[in-house]
DNA sequence: CTTGACTCCGTACTTAAGTACGGAAGTAAG
DNA sequence: CTTACTTCCGTACTTAAGTACGGAGTCAAG
């Protein structure tokens, strides 16, 4: 049993249910330029595949790793292969960021993982390493 | 020769150019209770310390990892002291959404450096991994 | 003691990212 | 073939997170 029949005839809506959207959110990136207008196969009506599926999951995950949709766009343009040094400085600009925010967030990791030990540890109150985990750049 | 002289004596100004912010952005977060409202020590100007600058700052970093402000309140609440088991339930839950942010992230930071590698390698197009790097959940 | 820069406060405007709406047209089941 | 559900499209509305504005008060230098 497979859990995505006729994945590749996918309607908006199904689309948008598959990928836990809106069907107005898969308008509005179809309009932006992030999601390509797919064929209508028989007529007007758009038909979607797994390709589509991946990409509007990509753009969510990446949005809630703090990326804004300009720059999810610049992501999904080294997909679409561009030419390749172009591509390769791009990739290598996100790099750089993708690795500062990686440290943030493992700062963040430590901080909490400490401040749930600690608490394991002593009853009573606790001033947590939070703010500090960011404070080093 | 200190960089930050008179810091616990800032004006909104200075916090706000310490911060590398806006000053209404200042008293917006102020207004939503993320920064606490400081002494007026003589009369009605406001005054702020390294604490102050401190919370901006964490609230900037929290944003671009992908945390709404509303969130980022959450956050500050664990450092405020509010009751032990509380603050340990709600760092127990703010770390697993923290690691899977963490596992993410490092799935499009492996994506990029391979996509960086291969386009050192290979001389022409490419397709990178980047959309597959998200699919596996 | 005035002048220029800054602060305070409330209110209004802006941008990003959706969401909702309403009417016309397509489509699938009975 | 009708009826109910979708889709399509344009336009308008909403929410989060600021930004800008204008008038009144404050403060430090000249």
């Amino acid at each position: 049993m497979n859990s995505t029949p006729e994945i590749e005839a996918m309607t908006i809506g199904a689309l948008a249910r598959a990928a836990g959207v809106n069907v107005e959110t898969i308008r509005f990136y179809q309009r932006k330029g992030l999601l390509p207008e797919p064929d209508r196969p028989q007529g007007t009506i758009r038909r979607y595949g797994a390709d589509e599926l991946g990409r509007v999951r990509f753009i969510k995950s990446a949005q809630r790793l703090g990326f804004s949709l300009d720059e999810v766009s610049e992501l999904l343009k080294l997909e679409d292969g561009s030419h390749c040094a172009e591509a390769r400085a791009q990739a290598q600009r996100k790099l750089v960021d993708v690795r500062e925010r990686l440290a943030d967030l493992q700062r963040i990791e430590a901080a909490l993982s400490e401040l749930v030990q600690r608490c394991n540890a002593i009853r009573g109150r606790v001033r947590c390493p939070l703010i500090a985990a960011l404070q080093a750049e």
